[in-house]
DNA sequence: CTTAGCACTCTAACCAGGAGAGTGCTAATT
DNA sequence: AATTAGCACTCTCCTGGTTAGAGTGCTAAG
């Protein structure tokens, strides 16, 4: 079982006899492999329930009043309602696990590139779009309040240094500075070594503080670490791998491409995510946000399915599925658990 | 007047009267701006050709039998055919250029990052695909038979040490080691002065070499160097910024989103690229491959416009812009040579 | 060589009309 | 009271035919 969206945000309570838990299990999962309505004689002709097609029309149109399923048109089967598909998986899905097989081949993948940490992202989204056959995403690893383990500075031509900051979480930050005036390497180093002892446990607002004490090169290169720092800090948006967003595009539902694109353009803006993000690190567990209870207007026919990897405290990020609504939430579910408890466990190691 | 293609692919050599190219432009233009099949008589009543639709329409017959115009269907105006678009671009077509405010944008834009040379391909494909409201693209700087100019190697924790390659070509490469045993910061400090040293002014199959001659850490090191290299100089295809590939599924042509996404990720695999790159970062110059010349299906609505820019021998990219086969090649072509000019004239000043 | 005129072709849009699907209701059955 | 058979009803989808309009290609005259 899944744990229910933000209090308010598509919880839902409604009593439901096993008849008709069984009828919107059908109907949900006929739909969602076959795209198209699912007329009461298709679930009447199934095993499971020996009655007639008028008495699933019955309890049809009883579900249809509690806002679970909806009609395209009169004559059309039904299809569930985001609603349906949330009760559905909250109440009935059985999620199936991976095989052992598929567990192997990505633990195999994963081996195979003696991987930094910024390769893991990729990688893990590239698997899970392959094996969902939808859009996934991973964000980076994300430290709230991170701290300086160690600065390096890399001479790379006499007035340009690469500034390395090495961080508690494990985290690498980057970034090229040009100098006002040539420094020698072993300048450098001494100067790394300095920093390094003044700043090392320093948050980034606490190396803002100390920046304002220093003068010259030394200041020059603090504030250099502190916009780097808050800069790692800020946003999202510009760490997410997504992969597969291909997939999408076969969907029926997806048909016309500047919808499509409408999708795409928002999720890389990532700003409908943001907050999402946030709190799904925060809360932890799993989250499935189907249509229209995603706030931005471009994802009303997408779900998402997200959690959290990492540790929370320090380091920590998202891990997630996006496809049509009509996706298999128990395919979607088990890879995104799994991928997570994966990362969880790579991400723990590369900390010791 | 823009280069031809490579030998044999697209090059024309027809001779057309002054009517006739008067009315393969018009017809080319009219229909890049409007994308609809341009008729005799919309011709006919236009400025400088003084003839009815009827003598219009026994040139166009003409330019048919050519092989520069087609005809969707009988009663359908007429459309340039990839021929058309050819003749147009070599001997037709005035270039913009851009306006002046324009050009003041683009430098503003470029100033205001303090770049990096890794940032600098992303900004540029995002101007670009802005400007031209198509997709655009742009490789990283590729140095073919580059050297080594220095090696650092940085400590991250005791046992996970971040090599950092700096080029002759003013590339930057890097890759995390984790080594079997730890070593001291000291110790890596006097292996990064040492290997440097030893592997200064090396290629990469020189240090592949070198590397056979040393033992323990400082061949683990060198293989590492050496595999670094490698994998810079092999493929293009991860190292090429696209953006603005979101304009081009607003144009009719692209409607479906299905075929949108086999050109999408043709360009990503970039297989099709490849061996078009290493030719046009060779020959130099301006390159316009239209349609059907692009031996990839999946191009074949598509058009390119493709320049090198930085400097041949040492670090040499491609700037450019796919769209539709009906795009604004004036200002494809403005926009790239001016693009290619200021990567120019940045890549040198970076150098030096 | 140009052009007016016209027949011809093809598309796009609209409008039946019919088949089929699947519902919702009613009335009979269990 | 729950179930079900039966049937009318509605809506989509497809087909075919008709029409209007666009734009050509040809012919014959200027």
């Amino acid at each position: 079982m899944v744990a229910a969206g933000p209090a308010g945000l598509g919880s839902i309570e409604v009593e439901l006899t096993a008849r008709q838990q069984s009828i919107l299990k059908q109907v949900v999962e006929d739909y969602i492999l076959s795209a198209i309505p699912v007329p009461s004689d298709k679930i009447a002709g199934r095993a499971g329930l020996r009655v007639s097609s008028a008495t699933i029309r019955n309890e049809m149109m009883e579900l249809e009043e509690l806002g679970l399923l909806t009609h395209p048109h009169t004559s059309a089967g039904r299809v569930p309602a985001d609603l349906g598909y949330r009760y559905y998986i909250e109440h009935l899905m059985t999620e199936g696990g991976l095989a052992p097989m598929e567990q192997q081949t990505v633990w195999h993948q994963f081996h195979q590139i003696e991987a930094e940490v910024d390769e893991w992202g990729p990688l893990a989204a590239a698997v899970m779009a392959q094996m969902a056959r939808t859009a996934a995403l991973v964000t980076k690893l994300h430290a709230p309040e991170d701290r300086i383990k160690r600065i390096e500075l890399v001479s790379v031509q006499e007035d340009l240094v690469l500034v390395v900051l090495i961080l508690r979480s494990g985290g690498l930050q980057q970034r090229m500075l040009r100098l006002s005036d040539p420094v020698s390497r072993e300048e450098l180093i001494k100067l790394a070594n300095r920093l390094s002892d003044l700043l090392e446990g320093k948050s980034s607002s606490e190396v803002l503080q100390e920046a304002t004490k220093l003068l010259g090169l030394e200041q020059e290169f603090a504030l250099a670490v502190a916009r780097l720092m808050q800069q790692s800090e800020r946003s999202w948006s510009d760490a997410i791998y997504y992969e597969g967003i291909g997939y999408v595009s076969v969907e029926p539902e997806f048909g016309r491409a500047e919808q499509l694109f409408a999708l795409m353009e928002a999720l890389q803006r990532g700003v409908t995510l943001a907050p999402l993000l946030g709190d799904i690190v925060d809360s932890g567990g799993l989250r499935v946000i189907i249509g229209r209870e995603n706030e931005a207007e471009e994802m009303h026919g997408c779900s998402m399915v997200l959690t959290r990897y990492g540790l929370s405290g320090q380091a920590a990020g998202v891990v997630g599925i996006v496809g049509p609504t009509r996706m298999r939430y128990w395919r979607a579910v088990s890879l995104v658990r799994f991928m997570a408890s994966l990362l969880d466990q790579l991400v723990e190691q590369s900390l010791r």
